[in-house]
DNA sequence: CCGCTCGGGTTGACACATCAACCAATCGCG
DNA sequence: CGCGATTGGTTGATGTGTCAACCCGAGCGG
């Protein structure tokens, strides 16, 4: 079938790293997170979460702090750690006046610490050991390009509530 | 909080760049579909299934054959595809004796000839013309690199099924 | 001919994401 | 003080992905 008339297309080289570059991205993500699952029991956003708290202070945070450090909106943050709680990964905890403070429970930092280093294992085989420093710290450089590039032009960090 | 015993865990630099791909990744992915979504009205999925279908000859696939190049499961195919035909971008059409062939309608056609360029043009933007020649083809390699490892890994392309 | 399995495909239940609407406490300021 | 806007957070509806179970016709062994 035709593919519509020549505009501003990509051509046949940047087409092809194009494509690469997606299946890499959805093999490596389904791969890793399928062991994450099945190994653990754990999600990606799971993780995602446990981590930051892990990496936090006392284990605590305030729902907006993860927000911010995850880039979730709000009500998907919410609406998750309502689960993870309900799992008893996390618990939501009452503090000074207002808004609990989410706290990493003992079985979510035993979670974490079983599963993070096997998942780092498997983040070393399948990808920075295929890059090799070299092309790794290129690859680095570019993301953040992109990532200035589009934070950049989507201007104010573009929440998407900036629409007429 | 102490963030777990050294283990095979990744250094600094392996670290950063392995987060930088990250976030490349979140950001890329929602910045691009949220203007698929937007200004057309189509998700990543429906997109994928649509570009499928229009690069085939006469814009009709089985399902089995969809599956295959797009690489999802046969249940999530089977609900998107419902999804898609309600809406009016596709149509299953009983064909010689059995299963349905997947047909690409005029209203599919006509919405995939109008986005494509202008997503094209994005992927060009933030991602060809961030990375320039050298480095996207370094990309493109690595990629297939990964893509081949962990397809020789997990062996016989990693179904999930193969589990004891 | 019977009963097997097997492959393509559907279905249902459930986990998850997204959007819009809402709620409640605080802050700015008259 | 009082009241509107803002901020942090929740809720519900709906769309999407995943898993497991199932359906059904074809091929095949007996």
């Amino acid at each position: 079938m035709a593919l519509v008339s020549k505009g501003p297309w990509l051509d046949d080289d940047e087409q092809k790293a194009w494509r690469s570059y997606l299946l890499m991205n959805r093999t490596l993500e389904t791969h890793l997170e399928r062991h994450l699952q099945r190994d653990f029991g754990l999600s990606k956003s799971d993780f995602e979460i446990l981590v930051n708290l892990s990496e936090s202070e006392s284990g605590r945070m305030r729902a907006f702090e993860l927000s911010r450090s995850t880039q979730w909106e709000k009500s998907r943050l919410s609406h998750h750690l309502t689960r993870m709680e309900k799992r008893g990964l996390i618990r939501k905890e009452a503090c000074d006046s207002r808004y609990p403070e989410i706290v990493i429970t003992e079985e979510g930092l035993a979670a974490i610490k079983e599963c993070a280093p096997v998942h780092a294992a498997r983040v070393r085989e399948f990808f920075v050991d295929v890059f090799g420093p070299d092309r790794l710290a290129v690859l680095g450089e570019v993301a953040d390009e992109i990532v200035g590039t589009i934070g950049k032009h989507c201007d104010d960090d573009c929440p998407l509530e900036a629409r007429s």
